[in-house]
DNA sequence: TAGTAAACGATAATTCTTATCGTCTGTCAA
DNA sequence: TTGACAGACGATAAGAATTATCGTTTACTA
């Protein structure tokens, strides 16, 4: 069986990025964390191995993971607080490029909720999907 | 037909807010924006009609309109950049009274995309749903 | 093993949002 | 109407999250 470290080395080959001992303590640190963690917390962790680790260098750490595509972003929404107005029902499409959001009727995206009652005990209210891909924009902007 | 200033003044009654200039012009350019604009939009185009608007007078209305239910936010997810290693398909249940994520298998949602190409032209690359309900947690602190 | 590009830590700066506070206004009862 | 009072307002300071800067150190390639 391979150790994670041999592991962490071909990634980071596969992805074209050098091999840090703070990366590679994140790496496994984060890959051992459970629910979604914000960088402090995952700063807190890491902390407890490499004392002397700036957060500036947590946070460009887990922004390389996710451009790397090893890890991904829980939301692709901005950042800043963002309101809807639509009172349809509706979804959202997400460019993965841009960033754009685009609202989609909820009879076009042919997707409707099956279960009222989730696994665990989870009352559900309502659904919100993010279609996530290529905006016609990007799409032609690719294509050049 | 009614005038929008007396569908405002309405909709302030049944929430129990007083209704004053600013927050009246404020919702009235709202409805009339396209997109999911940002608090800083928004106060830029307020301004407009209300030049000695504050900022924060635009962040506590957009938030009292949303805690009211008149209007919604895009993304139920903390602020904060949260990062995903669960790496199996899973989709993700919020709920809306603790704002707690927790994971859950695409196979165990029941929901499945069916379009490649949506209308548009948007290509498809992933759905991320977001169940939005009540977690078991607070269905029992709830129910005392 | 030397040169170079990239990564690191420290920390300043920025951005977004919230809190504070003195003044003003909308609401409601008289 | 009017007067009292809670709540809303604007100005701005404060706070939290994130990013940029910069001098030093480290990893990769030849």
């Amino acid at each position: 069986m391979e150790s994670s470290a041999t592991n962490f080395r071909e990634l980071c080959q596969q992805h074209g990025i050098a091999v840090t001992h703070q990366r590679q303590v994140l790496f496994e640190i984060m890959q051992g964390m459970h629910g979604h963690p914000s960088p402090e917390e995952v700063y807190a962790r890491v902390k407890k191995k490499i004392p002397a680790i700036s957060l500036a260098t947590v946070y460009k750490n887990i922004h390389l993971f996710v451009e790397s595509g090893i890890f991904r972003e829980v939301s692709m929404h901005h950042g800043t607080l963002r309101v809807e107005m639509n009172s349809r029902p509706h979804h959202h499409m997400v460019c993965s490029m841009c960033k754009s959001i685009s609202d989609i009727d909820e009879a076009d995206l042919g997707l409707l909720p099956s279960h009222q009652k989730l696994p665990g005990g989870f009352l559900v209210e309502r659904y919100a999907v993010d279609v996530i891909g290529i905006c016609p924009d990007c799409q032609a902007k690719k294509s050049n």
